[in-house]
DNA sequence: CCGAAACATGAACCACCTTTCAAGTTTGTT
DNA sequence: AACAAACTTGAAAGGTGGTTCATGTTTCGG
């Protein structure tokens, strides 16, 4: 919860308060991620959530700040399916994998949520690097920790991270949010991008 | 130009017009790259342009007209310059490499393509969508030759290719947008990103 | 040089949507 | 029960900015 500290006066005070506040977070989730930012409206989200259009004003200053408040949630949502996807004591490569199925699982079951981050780079991008750069950090980490276990390459830094970082959102776009029936499962694509990790594309 | 068949009553038929068209088309470049979509306004792009607000609908039908127009011209562009980086007489592996130079290079060079490009993704889905699915393809037809040269795996596919893609996109952002000093230097990035693709990540 | 088509202009229009507000209702505490 | 604080309400204010249009100017072929 980024914004957890510097609280602004619309905190609810209230079990009212806090269901109605939750009701406008996930009518914001469902229309940010049907509509997009500029399209989606705060009287479509207040109708959503069966609340006044005054009502939103009283939990939020302004449209920005709750797509902001979103992404934050969501930001937390997508690391925590990643570490739950995760088996620690598995192999370097192994989680490497794991990572990516489980990320491809979390997006198909919340399109929204990939559509809400990718969009923050327009709208937040504060949030937006921060998100990715706390991602790519916790790659580098798995990476090194991979090469001290002797799993991995010694030499393996922050490009190699963002590079997989890279690899995973994009399929995530093209086979869990973009998916067509004759795609591979998600196993599929997971094994297929590990071994890309695994022994590179060269001739074998 | 994807639009170039189905073209609207809109083209110039005079010098002068195919003058003040190429204005519009800069001053939006520059204001969308800078301001995003939501942002960036009508009469600051024909401002911008040295242009009446008023001739701006003798080029365009809407704002999304000429943001599309846009992408696709930049689509364009950013194949042209990766066509142009590349040597198609060396192995694929070094194809591949010069590939994502090329591509972080041509990202240093023209931030503002790289970043209407991405917001395309909300602003006009289909023609992001066209954009990378050409891309996509194109790789995947890299990688096949480079199977049937002996240079590479037999068994790549389009998993490989987006998995390729999006490493190339994402070290796009962070090293040719996000950059910043102690970063490592283009040639270094493509490099270790070329090495993952060579051998894997896996302990020599 | 003439006339028609192309192009330029910018004030005004208008639709939309964020935000405010004054008045009413519910909640929780003493 | 009574009171204050929290919360709700929806009409209307207030802006913004995309789009139109009537008028004036330039271009270019004949």
């Amino acid at each position: 919860m980024t914004q957890g500290d510097t609280r602004s006066d619309k905190q609810p005070r209230t079990e009212r308060g806090r269901r109605t506040l939750r009701k406008l977070l996930d009518a914001a989730a469902g229309e940010f991620g049907d509509h997009g930012f500029h399209d989606a409206s705060i009287s479509a989200i207040t109708a959503r959530a069966g609340v006044a259009l005054g009502s939103f004003y009283t939990y939020f200053d302004s449209k920005d700040a709750i797509f902001r408040a979103l992404v934050s949630d969501m930001s937390d949502a997508v690391k925590q399916a990643a570490r739950a996807a995760i088996d620690p004591a598995a192999s370097a490569l192994e989680i490497e994998r794991q990572a990516l199925l489980g990320f491809l699982n979390f997006a198909a079951e919340h399109k929204e949520v990939y559509r809400i981050i990718d969009e923050a780079e327009f709208v937040d991008p504060a949030n937006y690097r921060a998100h990715y750069e706390t991602i790519g950090k916790r790659i580098t980490e798995r990476l090194a920790t991979g090469g001290d276990k002797g799993d991995l390459r010694p030499d393996l830094g922050e490009v190699e991270a963002w590079a997989i970082r890279g690899m995973n959102v994009f399929l995530g776009l093209r086979y869990a949010i973009w998916a067509c029936e004759n795609d591979g499962a998600a196993e599929d694509v997971a094994s297929r991008a590990n071994s890309i990790l695994k022994r590179g594309i060269g001739r074998v």
